[in-house]
DNA sequence: CAAGTCGGGACGTGTT
DNA sequence: TAACACGTCCCGACTT
């Protein structure tokens, strides 16, 4: 994963620009031909790194845009959920959890984390939260949420799972007794329900 | 059995 | 300075 440090130590600098001045948006069309293409792309590509770093690249870019009114709004709806009422940290960077959450709602993520369909159509409704990584793709959803934070080294599922697991102190989000599952705390899933309406 | 996944302790780092 | 939210390393246990 030497590659993708390297990457980003190429691009934080000059092409992202500040990094506190963007922010983690799916405003971007889902429709964009420019997605299909590096989609594609990854779909036959023989070259076993390449399609990782388009994807990462293609990603980036759909991904990361400026700060804006209408999209950024993120832990200061998050600080409002019980779990974290009163909570000293609003208004901090993005969070793990949010990260996900953003991740899940993007259709184009599907094949690297995805929503679990709940056993029981009535708790899906309800939105049971429980969703699961894909055992193929994991890394890359970890290598995004590394890119995301500008972390020096690249980040690992492992060492985001190790993130993922002090959340069921906080209640956050909780692992399920399944394979690369975890659930959001109810509280956390409608905050972060709440946080996406409230930019459409 | 091997590889993958999980759980958590301990300490480091950057931000607020 | 301290609290916070991870990030990193590591090791053992468990599952597939």
């Amino acid at each position: 994963m030497d590659f993708l440090e390297e990457y980003y130590r190429q691009n934080r600098d000059h092409s992202w620009g500040n990094l506190d001045d963007v922010c983690w948006t799916t405003s971007v069309s889902v429709d964009d031909p420019s997605r299909d293409h590096h989609h594609q792309h990854l779909a036959c590509s023989p070259e076993p790194l390449l399609p990782f770093l388009v994807m990462v690249t293609s990603a980036v870019e759909m991904s990361w845009g400026k700060k804006t009114g209408d999209v950024f709004q993120r832990n200061d709806d998050i600080s409002a959920s019980p779990a974290s009422s009163n909570h000293p940290l609003a208004g901090r960077k993005t969070r793990l959890f949010h990260f996900l959450f953003e991740m899940l709602e993007d259709p184009s993520m599907a094949h690297c984390v995805s929503w679990v369909p709940a056993a029981v159509p009535a708790a899906a409704a309800d939105g049971a939260g429980v969703f699961r990584f894909s055992s193929g793709n994991k890394d890359q959803v970890a290598a995004l949420w590394g890119q995301r934070k500008g972390n020096k080294r690249p980040m690992t599922y492992q060492k985001m799972s190790r993130a993922l697991r002090n959340y069921a102190r906080s209640g956050e989000i909780f692992k399920v007794k399944k394979k690369l599952t975890y659930q959001f705390g109810t509280e956390t899933l409608r905050s972060l329900k709440q946080c996406r309406q409230g930019r459409h």
